[in-house]
DNA sequence: ACTCTTCTCCTACATATGTAGTATAATAGC
DNA sequence: GCTATTATACTACATATGTAGGAGAAGAGT
């Protein structure tokens, strides 16, 4: 199977920080959309409106009226959105070596000792083969 | 420690692959990095001019003209510009949790088994606390 | 019914990014 | 010395991105 179906227009800085306050919740119409934003993320109400149509149109969203208000819905798998972007960063960043990331990651990140093990758990799994 | 010196202005798309070519190799001419590029990437040579200066504006490169040419040299370190942008797009895309960019990375990215042991050796430092 | 609030829809605009053309200067070959 | 090549400096322009204002509809409170 090779066949990765490519997601829409890469996101954008704002787009993402919009995307994942959906991700992490469901369908949100743009007022709770902006009042989950943090502070220091915090935008004009039409600037949320404008960024959620947007990506409707970029075909990341999907936009339901219920009475007067719009409720958007993400309709692409954030797994999927995250694999692409990986991909790109991994790409233009590390040209391409994942495990130079990875390289990179390890020293430089603060591991508590449960994830060093799920780490080592996974790093198992990769060798073993398992899916 | 914690000044972290940030640098520049963020780069683009094509400017990372402009970077790359003068991380790798060293001071270039325009006609150089374009003749470095990969077929894909290629662009009209005042494109790649305008780059190099939009870079050298942006605090990237330095130029120095020897003859009628310019040359031009990168005044940031790589290593310094990787880990800021790693830095971004772990906290765009995995809203901060480096590890669970880890944990997203290790099982979706073939790892041979030399990079396998690295990284284990990694993670034991990472544990024992060694810098 | 009138007013305040809150939506939507549309429009606007600055800056960034991708891309390259033109005019002009220097140089290398005849 | 004239011509072809190649480099620089400057200008241009489309699309993308960040940001938001205004007009007008709908509903809430009195």
């Amino acid at each position: 199977m090779s066949h990765k179906k490519s997601n829409p227009d890469p996101l954008s800085k704002f787009e993402w920080t919009i995307m994942n306050q959906i991700w992490d919740g469901s369908r949100m119409s743009a007022r709770e959309v902006m009042e989950a934003l943090p502070p220091e993320k915090q935008r004009a109400y039409t600037t949320i409106q404008t960024y959620l149509e947007r990506l409707v149109g970029k075909g990341y969203l999907e936009k339901e009226k219920i009475g007067m208000v719009n409720f958007y819905g993400a309709v692409v798998s954030r797994e999927s959105v995250v694999a692409g972007a990986t991909n790109n960063f991994v790409n233009q960043v590390f040209a391409g070596s994942a495990s130079r990331l990875a390289a990179y990651l390890i020293p430089n990140i603060d591991l508590n000792s449960k994830e060093i093990e799920m780490i080592r758990q996974l790093l198992d799994e990769a060798e073993r083969g398992d899916a």
